[in-house]
RNA sequence: GGAGUUGGACGGGCUGUCGCCGCGGACGUACGUCCGGGGAGGAAAGUCCGGGCUUCGCAGGGCAGGAUGCUGGCUAACGGCCAGAGCGGGUGACCGCUGGAAAGCGCAACAGAAAGCAGACCGCCGCUCUUCGGAGCGGUAAGGGUGAAACGGUGAGGUAAGAGCUCACCGGCUGGCGUGGCGACACGUCAGGCCAGGCAAGCCCCAUCCGAAGCAAAACCAAAUAGGGAAACCGGCCGGCCCGGCCCAUGGUUUCCGGGUAGGUUGCUUGAAGGCGCGGGUAACCGCGUCUCUAGAGGAAUGACAGCCGCCGCUUUCGGGCGGUACAAAACCCGGCUUAUAGUCCGACUCCCUUU
RNA sequence: CGGGAUGUAGCGCAGUCUGGGAGCGCACUUGAAUGGGGUUCAAGGGGUCGCUAGUUCAAAUCUAGUCAUCCCGA
């Protein structure tokens, strides 16, 4: 299975950002806060990260958004196929993060996002059916 | 050996797996696949100056406003750099500062008699009066005390007491001349007058410079919706009809045009570029020759995870073990400045101690 | 990219323009008043004036640099 991650899968407009944070579920975990909403593509979900200046200088920034990235592009096959932006919280430490933490924080609300996600889609194909 | 001053270079390396963003080539209808090659810094930072570039404005000049400020040079330009001058600090290597206060206005708390065209509290001296304690008038500015700062210093003459009042020397000032230097200035000499305090990072004066905004600049392509302009046709009114005119809730349909939003493309990296060599210059820098191409995104790539090796601490049973490895990431591009930075290496110089 | 504001006692602020005593309110401590508490009255303590240099006799105030926070415009 491909382990690649293009731009593709990515949310690169303000207003898919602004759709994420009104019209989607809302879980937070210690370290962050994850929006979620039904993508409108079909198929495959994107990502989409939100590191404010809170969290570090651009440095620490850039670590935190590389390291969510790549744990997202090894764990995408439990994915659910929605719009995901990941906000870090201001106390989480830059040099003190690492992909076993993410993995840590964020494997069981992708698990628990997966399983709401699925049903909704059930439902509406049900519908449409 | 110790302490220090100053200038420069670097600021992790290798391998594997999985990835990201541009570029070139091949296959390929589009989509995409494969191959090759590239992908953060000395400060990329802060955004404190200067310039290029783009658009707007502009006959020329002045005022206002802002910036700079010893001299000479470098430069596209600078508030930068180099070389020098004067002053200050340091034993020294070396470091720091810089227009004008005899154009004018203004300011100086408290203390002190007095804080700025000088003046006189205690003193000192003379005269007059006296209740013998002193008081009044006048002279004086050497001495005292205050203050951050009190209108030259020392000595002699002089005097009632004194005083640049006079003289000598010293210090400082102004002007002239000579010598050296492009110049700031230095040295020498003559004359004057004995004195002219501080603050311009208070207002100000003088000299020089400055049009404004910024790549979200700007150019081009250009939906949907609303609105604008033009033309044709239809409709209504004036009218018997045509021409013509009007539709003031400026009626409806079609076509065309211009502006322009979302969006897209360009601007976008070959440049006051860098390396090496030679030459000129004390240097900053400049000239010539030759070689190289070195990020270009757009919610924003340059990474994640392992392993080995460096480097620095602590520890050790000398096999090793544990911990750390800075500051900080391009966003139109350059030249500087300022600030942050674990450590490593190299050059020059100064002072002290010891040995020969 | 461009522009602006603020930083002073535990908290909220004045003082900065025009340089000389560091202040106001709440809070805190002590005392009075009350049987006790609150209210009230009186007295008191507490400040590297964000930081570092410079100008000045003297800096919260002037100048330069720097740090932090906040707010605008495109």
């Amino acid at each position: 299975m491909s382990l690649t991650w293009p731009r593709e899968r990515r949310i690169t407009r303000r207003a898919e950002y602004t759709a994420c944070y009104n019209g989607g579920e809302r879980r937070s975990t210690k370290y962050f806060i994850v929006f979620a909403r039904h993508s409108d593509l079909s198929g495959t979900g994107r990502l989409g990260l939100a590191v404010t200046k809170k969290c570090g200088n651009a440095v620490a920034r850039n670590r935190i958004k590389r390291v969510l990235r790549s744990f997202f592009r090894l764990h995408q096959h439990k994915m659910p196929p929605m719009d995901i932006v990941v906000t870090p919280k201001k106390h989480l430490r830059a040099d003190k993060f690492s992909l076993s933490l993410a993995e840590d924080e964020l494997l069981p609300l992708l698990a628990e996002l997966s399983a709401s996600g699925v049903q909704s889609v059930s439902d509406s194909s049900g519908d449409a059916a």
